[in-house]
RNA sequence: CGAGGAGUAGCGCAGUUUGGUAGCGCGCUUGGUUCGGGACCAAGAGGUCGUGGGUUCAAAUCCCGUCUCCUCGACCA
């Protein structure tokens, strides 16, 4: 019999070892490998699966909403990045330069793109002439390179994958309200796609953006309570058209500079589904990204009919637009029933002879880990899909609940050291300064994650002055 | 970048204190029996001990350098 029923001790604990648990439900999974390079990670199919799956759905989105795909180069000229002051400073320390090429030293080195503001910017100048030009709003899906001190795969990488538009409008109230479209966007993607609840909302000045004028950010809860940004939009002004120059005759006749935004989510989206809906046994993926939707697992494989049955299910299963998969493969049931709950899967559907005579099947649910046999084989497809639905409104209802009972609120210092040491998201009021929040971060290692811009708050949690906003402070990753 | 830990077969580890023939479990290959929650038997394959140097008759083991990974801080999608 099972010689190693304890499996499930091969990863670590998800309560008392988060960081061991990631780290080891992305590697066993076969999401990742490390690369041979520092903070370098190779995405193995079963995680670009995912990716591709966000991709896709991201990018409708995107699309149905105006935004075009262009490509812009990888490599960036030193000057470029210079040109926006806060931008250069913000960036500085972690770009990565080309100096050499072609066996000789360059004249002028080579930015790898950290994010492509400056060289889009540049075109853009080359581009807009009118306001009939404008809005023009440009996406591209590519990689980009941060010398990251500290890395973790997916959540923080020093070359990662990622989406970033780029838009620019004729007024600055058009460029604003874009930012704000765009993170609705991504706030609808995340629930509906992702099945993860988050809280949207203005950055402090501290939190935004490297040369924009507002930074909204798309925050989730993590299993340990941690915060974790998946997704961000800015809104620059003109800094960036007044950098590179991005001007357009207006219908007044006027010479004008661009209102620029842009806003970017990348790999890191991955990252944030495990460590929201993952449990002690492994993934817990949504139905929407899950790249196998439903693993069909033979028992007593070699019996007469098993296999045809099953094969017959996967077809049909198939057929109406459900990824299914059979795994036919010398293992036994119980190590595929492991294997594929740890790779998260949200349906497992077991065949064997007794299901196949009474015309039913087993389905068993990721999410509630609940097994059920009164599923029948006939009406497959209806059930399945139905199932899948369901495991994706449980899934974000779940972590919805969660997020909701694990936010609290504090009125003094302590209260809030309490609640994040309790692994909460706590809402306290804040006067707008600086001084405050550096001062709450370096008490509670606890940093303004978004402005909630429904709530009112009476007075600062640190300085007791009257306070100007309601700020979610979290740990964050 | 600061503090701590770790690199020995694909994976997990022992061996290092006290230098002396490279080990174990799982996995892998082949054949057979199995199959309703990580099955069993038999036979096999697989390692420049992260890497560079040093000490020594002899280094996985001692010394110096270096790279990578993990955890915790400071910085970030």
């Amino acid at each position: 019999m099972a010689k190693d029923l304890n499996f499930v001790s091969q990863i670590a604990d998800i309560e008392s070892d988060f960081p061991q648990w990631y780290t080891d439900v992305v590697l066993k999974t076969k999401l990742v490998d490390y690369g041979p390079v520092k903070g370098t990670m190779v995405i193995r199919p079963y995680g670009y699966a995912i990716w591709e799956r966000i991709q896709r759905e991201m990018d409708d989105r995107f699309k149905a909403a105006g935004v075009e795909n262009a490509y812009f180069p990888l490599l960036i000229p030193m000057s470029f990045m210079t040109k926006e002051a806060e931008h250069v400073e913000g960036f500085a320390p972690e770009v990565a330069v080309v100096t050499h090429a072609g066996g000789e030293k360059l004249s002028e080195p080579l930015a790898v793109r950290p994010t492509s503001e400056t060289i889009i910017g540049y075109m853009y100048a080359k581009w807009i002439e009118s306001w009939r030009d404008l809005p023009l709003r440009y996406n591209q899906w590519c990689n980009v390179m941060r010398w990251e001190k500290t890395t973790r795969p997916f959540l923080r990488t020093s070359e990662f994958l990622w989406q970033e538009g780029h838009s620019v409008f004729a007024s600055g109230e058009e460029a604003d309200a874009e930012a704000l479209r765009m993170l609705e966007l991504y706030r609808d993607f995340a629930e509906k796609i992702l099945c993860m609840p988050v809280l949207t909302g203005k950055k402090t000045d501290k939190e935004k953006f490297a040369g924009a004028i507002s930074t909204y950010g798309m925050e989730a809860m993590m299993h340990d309570g941690k915060s974790l940004q998946s997704g961000t939009t800015h809104y620059m002004g003109q800094n960036f058209a007044k950098a590179f120059n991005i001007q357009f005759t207006d219908k007044d006749g006027a010479l004008k500079h661009g209102y620029t935004m842009s806003y970017g989510a990348s790999t890191r989206l991955i990252g944030a589904l495990i460590m929201t809906h993952g449990d002690q046994r492994g993934l817990v993926l949504p139905p929407p990204v899950a790249p196998v939707q439903v693993v069909i697992v033979p028992v007593a494989m070699k019996k007469e009919g098993v296999l045809e049955a099953c094969k017959a299910l996967e077809e049909r299963l198939k057929k109406a637009g459900i990824r299914a998969l059979l795994d036919d493969s010398d293992n036994s049931p119980g190590w595929k029933f492991n294997e594929w709950e740890m790779k998260g899967v949200p349906v497992r559907i077991e065949l064997g002879p007794r299901d196949i005579e009474s015309g039913k099947m087993t389905v068993f649910r990721r999410d509630t880990l609940e097994k059920g046999d009164d599923y029948s084989l006939s009406e497959a497809e209806r059930a399945i899909g139905e199932l899948l639905q369901k495991i994706g409104e449980n899934l974000f209802a779940k972590a919805e609940k969660r997020m909701q009972e694990r936010i609290v609120e504090a009125e003094t210092l302590d209260e809030l050291l309490d609640g994040v040491n309790r692994g909460n998201f706590v809402r306290a009021g804040w006067c707008g300064e600086r001084s405050c929040e550096d001062k709450v971060k370096e008490f509670a290692q606890a940093t303004a994650r978004v402005i909630d811009g429904k709530r009112k708050a009476k007075t600062c949690v640190c300085c007791g002055k009257k306070a100007t906003h309601a700020v979610i402070f979290a740990r964050a990753y």
